[in-house]
DNA sequence: ACCTAGAGTTTGAGTCGTCAAACTCATGCG
DNA sequence: CGCATGAGTTTGACGACTCAAACTCTAGGT
């Protein structure tokens, strides 16, 4: 409401540092390369959003969003996933694109306009990537999941989630049939060079780097071994 | 492209001034009044413009779009009508709301998305208002009609196009059975008092005053008197 | 022809978001 | 234990956009 997109996207990035940082609290140097601005411009806008109470931050220390900070956050966020999941579902764009849309269009949506989206789709709690689209009351529902990365060779999973939001990525994920819903198995695992060899269901082996694999969220499953 | 959110502002204004004005070009006062700007800050704009080669100008002269300022409205304006059609056709928004909503997603809708947009829509020609949306490469068709206004006590028309964008005005038609596409006959003038009251095929008569009707365009149709 | 009302322009200043570069703090290595 | 390193902060400047207010031009009426 009273945010610049300026200001959305400094809450934006600071909720999701914030959510992968150890502590709990974003570095004002993460949250500076996530926006890609300086971090002398990042400590200016900083202290905006401690003045407008969105935010806690002390010098030299980490940034932290108050809860008025945090609902905000959400309230973009949703805007973000809702867009993407209309842009994949409705308009048919692939999923490796529709991140860098939704960026510039959240901030052109109204509650309105928002509530209607919503509705047409559905209402879903998931956008294209698994990520959980936050509700209109702040609530977010997190999918019980883990690395692809810790599964074992031979073990079986269901792709629930990805990470990972570049473009590049996504294309591989997407032209190796590892779309979100999609079942796989663990063929093998190289841990000398780093890499793991996966079968999606009804594909051919793919080999990821862990690394790579540890931004892919599966769930487990018994099957077959 | 390289315009920024204001100049496609101003280019968008600019065109629309220029298409009522009788001279073809649009007075720098009234492009002003309609980015709800003082007059300053258009010239200082309309500066700017020239300078980019989008626009021609001669001190205390009218502005004029050059070829390639004409270009670039047209495409805006061809986002903004998209998204008015999609947020009615799609969402099921009201008529009444969709130009403001339309007003702030034009400058996020990327090529990509924008074709997407078109596609899922059948490619429309006209918008809810009946405006005509431009074409792909820039080819507008304007539907050939006339004010209302001008119509005679008895006659029949179509209803084609509402040139108003006003919220109260798209509302107050909406409530009287008056849309695009409806049939309507002329029951009454009182030119003494500016009046017209018209009957929607299939509603009751209301009264609207002529000013108000020459901003609504019909095609005469020849029916029952 | 003048002269004034209205339209348009200029000027000076302010806000927002940004950068580069100088500066300050906290820490852990040697 | 001191100090170099890297993270964070401050400062001064700038570009984009805006306003208010002073100024200038144009056109119409008498």
């Amino acid at each position: 409401m009273l945010a610049s997109e300026t200001v959305e996207n400094y809450l934006k990035a600071i909720y999701l540092v914030q959510r992968e940082a150890a502590a709990g609290e974003a570095p004002v140097g993460k949250v500076a390369a996530a926006l890609g601005v300086t971090a002398g411009t990042a400590t200016s806008m900083v202290k905006k959003l401690v003045a407008a109470k969105l935010a806690r931050h002390e010098r030299f220390g980490g940034v932290r969003l108050t809860p008025k900070g945090t609902r905000a956050a959400l309230d973009i966020l949703r805007r973000h996933r809702l867009v993407e999941t209309f842009l994949v579902d409705t308009l048919g764009l692939d999923w490796s694109v529709v991140h860098d849309e939704a960026e510039r269009l959240e901030h052109a949506i109204s509650p309105m306009v928002l509530d209607a989206l919503d509705r047409h789709l559905g209402r879903p709690a998931f956008d294209p990537h698994g990520d959980p689209i936050p509700r209109a009351d702040g609530a977010v529902q997190e999918s019980e999941a883990m690395p692809m990365s810790e599964l074992g060779a031979g073990d079986g999973a269901r792709l629930v989630r990805v990470l990972d939001q570049r473009g590049d990525s996504l294309r591989f994920l997407r032209a190796s049939g590892l779309k979100v819903g999609a079942t796989l198995r663990v063929v093998a695992i190289e841990p000398g060079a780093g890499v793991m060899r996966i079968r999606p269901d009804g594909g051919t082996v793919v080999s990821m780097s862990t690394t790579a694999a540890s931004r892919v969220l599966v769930r487990p499953v018994r099957g077959r071994d």
